[in-house]
Order: C-alpha cells, then structure tokens, then sequence
DNA sequence: ACCATTAGGACTAAAATGGTCCACTATGCT
DNA sequence: AGCATAGTGGACCATTTTAGTCCTAATGGT
C-alpha cells in the first residue's frame, strides 16, 4: 500500500547523515561512502534535494552540500515532495485529470480529504525526529469534522 | 507523494457504488456500465476484491458479487491492501528487505512508524464514509509516544 | 442443454523507476 | 594560469510496475 520509492528513502537517509552536524558541508562523493549508496545516485539525489531548497549547495573545490534548515524544519513531505514530486494520492487529486466518472462518483473528492490528512500528518514529522529513537505522531484522523 | 494506483481508485468507485444496496447482488458488467470503466477491467477488479474477502461471489447465471461486510465495517487499507497487496512504505518494512545500510541508519525504523499510523488512520475511513460528503477523520500523529 | 456469469491465468503495451554517464560550469589551491 | 575538485543539467537505458485485454475453464439458473 501507498509505496514509497526507493529513492526517497534514499535521500532521508542522506539527509539524516547530514542531520548529524547542521551547517557542516558534505560532498557527494563522502556522503556516498558513509551511507554505502552509489555515487551517481547519490549525486541525482542531492541535485534534487537542493532544487527544491532543503539542501545549501557550495560548488568547485571543497565544496558540497549542507542543510539549508535547521533538521527541526525539514518535514517528511519536504522529502517527499522534494523528490517524487507533489503527487498526489489519486489521480484526480491532481488537478488536470480527465476522469470521465467525476459526475457520480463522489469518492475522488473523499480520497482528497484523506490524501491532505496525510500530508499534514506527514508535515509534523521532523528530519530531527526521523534521526532518533523517535516518537512518531499518530495519525487519528478524527478531526477535520468540517 | 504517496501515489495510490489508479486500479485501487476504481476499486473504491465500485465498492462504493455497491454500497448504495448492501447485500444486492451486482454483476460485473452492470458495475461496468453505471461506472464507466471498462468491463475487462472492472471484472478483474471484482476478482481481487473476491479473492481479499471483502466481496462475496456467486457464479452462474444471474451471479454477480455483493459486499461481504457492511460499508461501516470495511476500510480504505482494506481496499488498498486488496488490490495493492501489503505493500509497506519502504523497503525495508516489507521484511524481506536487502538493506545494506540498515546498520547505521535508523531511519528505516522510524518510516515504519510512520507507515503504521497512516495504516491505522485509514483503517478508521470506511467505505460508509468514503460514499458521502463525509467527514475525514484527520491524521495527527500526536501520540504513539512511547 | 444452454446461456449468463464468475475464476484463474497468460499476455501485452505503456509508463514509471532506479540507476548510470557525460559534458559543462564554478571555485579553490598551487 | 592551470589543474583538480565539486556541483549542474540533462540524456539515456534497463528493469520493473501498472493498466488493460483476452482466453479458457468452472458453475449454476432457467
């Protein structure tokens, strides 16, 4: 059920290892060795982590990456978003969808509800909470009673 | 983030057409007409719920499925799990995961968390909800503490 | 017997994913 | 100035997933 990729797990891992020492410069290739990933992957991975501005980039020699915020600012959506883009859970929630049921269907619109429940959930998870022994918040779901 | 499958979208759309007469019988091809999907599609859909338990089925002339269970007492993982299979959020919740990092990182960890608060905050949608200008439950992920 | 209907797969086409590589640009060091 | 080090941008490919189709049983009402 709703998969995440690999990829994305891949950069939460990067920027958990960076998480270790805020501010600090990284570069890619060192960050490929601590965290046993391959290089050119962890170099795309950075790339778009830095475009979408969780992650500082200093280029030429000695330079790197760094966090751009404080591990406590980087949410789980950040990542997420930052790296597979802002889908969304169902095809309609997208936007420029041509679903031809629409008219009756009525569900599309419920799975949108649900879909920004759980991304508000997901944006109360911290880069500094995915780094420990974390408590996780819990998702209810119980309010949003509108 | 967090794509749901087109397939699991339309499964609700029947599902929840259904809904409308529990314990009727619908075969796969009216399912088709009033929803607009295609016919090969939708009975391969009917099949995978079936198989989940979450539909009952008669074959034979003037056979057709009808939920198994009340539209209160089945949920959105349900559905998802039915035709998405127990999917986990990463790779390395699934188990049977060749994490190399895993040592180090942690991280992994702390997705599953994640992964089962937003399993539980769907398991509280159901489809009675799904079908009507429902009220979503909201996902906090305040507690879980430990 | 016959027809409607589900069951179970095999199969295909298209798209997404994971992963690699290269040519280019910027920056520090000597 | 020149070279080595790093990021930037994008093309590219292989593999896997996904969506969707179709065919051949099995089953049960009429």
């Amino acid at each position: 059920m709703l998969r995440m990729s690999k990829l994305t797990d891949y950069g939460t891992v990067l920027l958990a290892y960076m998480a270790r020492e805020p501010g600090r410069l990284f570069s890619a290739q060192e960050l490929a060795e601590r965290t046993q990933l391959a290089a050119p992957t962890v170099a795309k991975l950075l790339k778009a982590l830095g475009k979408a501005g969780l992650l500082d980039s200093q280029r030429g020699a000695r330079g790197g990456y760094a966090l751009a915020r404080a591990p406590a600012d980087i949410s789980a959506v950040d990542i997420i978003d930052a790296i597979e883009g802002p889908v969304a859970l169902t095809e309609c929630a997208t936007g420029h969808s041509t679903c031809n049921i629409e008219a009756g269907c009525g569900v599309g619109h419920n799975w949108q509800r649900i879909n920004s429940g759980i991304r508000s959930a997901l944006k109360a998870v911290t880069l500094a909470e995915l780094t420990r022994p974390m408590a996780v918040p819990l998702i209810d779901l119980r309010a949003q009673r509108r």
